[in-house]
DNA sequence: GCAATGACGCTCT
DNA sequence: CAGAGCGCCATTG
């Protein structure tokens, strides 16, 4: 990502920094993409993610821990397999647990 | 160049 | 404490 990274560039190089086993909410991303705030664009620019993106995108999911209905639902219950795949803990709800896979938490 | 769309979060009442 | 409404930015066609 050099200097010309676009403003989606910039997200996906912070969800790449996300650790494996942990999950990031949008609006952690977006603050640390530089945009508190502005947790749209971050689901946006997911949306926008190329398949041959090296970006876990299946970490990122909203601020409720649970995924969001994407436009593709046949990658919605694939995330959630990914992530358990990953070390994900979830609760008995089906959420992911932020409390303990959240991200940069982890305790 | 213009317009429309698009994985939410936050604040207020 | 809970629910509802609103805003924002960038990309793509």
């Amino acid at each position: 990502m050099p200097k010309g990274s676009s403003t989606y560039a910039r997200i996906y190089d912070v969800v790449g920094r996300i650790p494996p086993g942990r999950v990031a909410t949008y609006g952690q991303i977006a603050k640390l993409a530089g945009r508190p705030g502005h947790a749209r664009q971050v689901g946006y620019a997911l949306s926008a993610l190329p398949e041959d993106s090296d970006v876990p995108w299946h970490r990122v999911i909203n601020a409720k821990g649970e995924i969001s209905p994407r436009s593709f639902p046949d990658e919605n219950g694939e995330q959630e397999v990914r992530l358990k795949a990953e070390g994900v803990v979830f609760d008995e709800r089906g959420r992911v647990a932020l409390s303990q896979s959240g991200w940069p938490e982890g305790r």
